[in-house]
DNA sequence: CTTATATCGATATATAATTATCGTTTCTGA
DNA sequence: TCAGAAACGATAATTATATATCGATATAAG
């Protein structure tokens, strides 16, 4: 089996994907080129691809198809994966519409809410009706978009009817079983670098 | 003046906060304790609270208050910085009422739209009033919430108006002029971060 | 067919990040 | 009051990450 891929390189992978998907008509790419757009050495770009199993031409470059057929197969982006929606409020309905995550082989399959209704095509269903389902369609992954104060508790029911993975949207840091991974989408981050910039104008 | 703060580090540091606030009840914090949540070693601990001025107590460990003030300081949470939303839809409502921001020291001061209205207490204004604004309150810093396809269109307002920051929610990548920093929340890193999760779990 | 050049891959070097070692300090409890 | 332990800081060693060098190769132009 093959070494796991270095956190750095596995983030620049993702990156070089979506310059890759930003110039729809160049046939090739050089690690020159993607290297400039990163602000790293083109040799760097060229072990990170080697080590995926890709190889470039002297003089030509990365074939594209190569790329993109190397890049979406490791970062996972071929297979389709079923995910449930939970809280279907302002960030949940954003999220379904977002057609970024279809294309990154993220479906969602099902809505959950205190209030049952329907968005476009889309079934959004009580929350009793979700162990049946998750257990019936193999669901392994569930997006959270609940209010803080339900993000615990709701937490606990995904993780009692088998989800394995949760995108967890809500700022509460969310404790679940060893064999659970939760990814947590963290603003902290974000607005942290953000002030940076601010301040750094500032002088 | 002092050398910029490593990125690493810089990541660390928000992480070591985001872990303070969630034990309101400790005083006091060791290097061990914090290493353990953090998954490295506790000499790396010190290292970044000691680089950025902080130092423990042999057999304590570091001081709560110290640590809130110093990190909050170190990372501009302390100053409370005006900002604008532009794109008042599902995404954007939600980021109104989402009281993270305003604890990491952004106010959302005002919002704008293509249809105005009022949103609790807050006005939502339409574009035109957008550049008079962002001057007589000089405002710096904006958050992008438009429609993908209105989004290089608005951020040249913006830029034109005189922001010069712009925390991009869309999935567009913006061009901007040198002088102005885009801060791209993206979600393909997370997506990718999470069917990394997802596959690892199948074997 | 030959030459010039862009680009590659492999190996070597340099830089950055992390961890280990060790002596020191401060608290706790006998 | 003194021994022992927990935690610290400084320096050294290690590991990881990124860049530089150089020979090889494929294309394009003459
Ligand atoms: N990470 C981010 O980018 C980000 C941005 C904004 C908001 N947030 C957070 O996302 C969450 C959702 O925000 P929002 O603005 O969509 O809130 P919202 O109030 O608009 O929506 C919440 C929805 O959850 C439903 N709900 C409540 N309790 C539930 C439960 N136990 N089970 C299932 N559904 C339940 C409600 O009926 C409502 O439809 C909040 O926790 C908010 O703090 C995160
Ligand atoms: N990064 C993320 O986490 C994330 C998640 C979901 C959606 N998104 C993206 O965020 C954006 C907003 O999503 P949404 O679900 O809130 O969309 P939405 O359609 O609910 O809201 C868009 C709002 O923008 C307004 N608008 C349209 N054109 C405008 C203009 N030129 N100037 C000002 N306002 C304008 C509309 O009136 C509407 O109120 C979209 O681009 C979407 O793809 C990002």
């Amino acid at each position: 089996m093959r070494k796991p891929i270095p956190m750095r390189t596995f983030n620049r992978l993702v990156d070089i994907l979506k310059i890759i998907e930003q110039a729809p008509d160049k046939q090739s790419f050089s690690s020159g080129d993607l290297a400039l757009e990163l602000g790293v050495s083109d040799i760097l770009i060229r072990k990170d691809l080697n080590s995926i199993g890709l190889s470039g031409r002297p003089k030509i470059g990365f074939d594209r198809t190569d790329l993109v057929s190397g890049l979406e197969g490791v970062l996972g982006y071929t297979r389709q994966n079923d995910a449930i929606l939970v809280g279907c409020g302002r960030l949940g309905r954003s999220l379904l519409d977002f057609s970024l995550l279809d294309s990154l082989g993220i479906s969602l399959v099902a809505g959950f809410d205190l209030t049952p209704s329907k968005i476009g095509r889309l079934e959004i269903l009580p929350l009793t009706k979700m162990p049946s389902l998750i257990k019936r369609l193999r669901i392994r992954l569930a997006l959270l978009c609940v209010p803080e104060d339900s993000a615990q508790a709701t937490a606990d029911q995904l993780v009692a009817a088998g989800i394995q993975v949760i995108w967890n949207f809500t700022a509460t840091t969310l404790h679940v079983p060893e064999h659970v991974h939760v990814h947590q989408e963290d603003l902290r981050l974000s607005a942290a670098h953000v002030l940076q910039h601010l301040h750094r104008e500032e002088q």
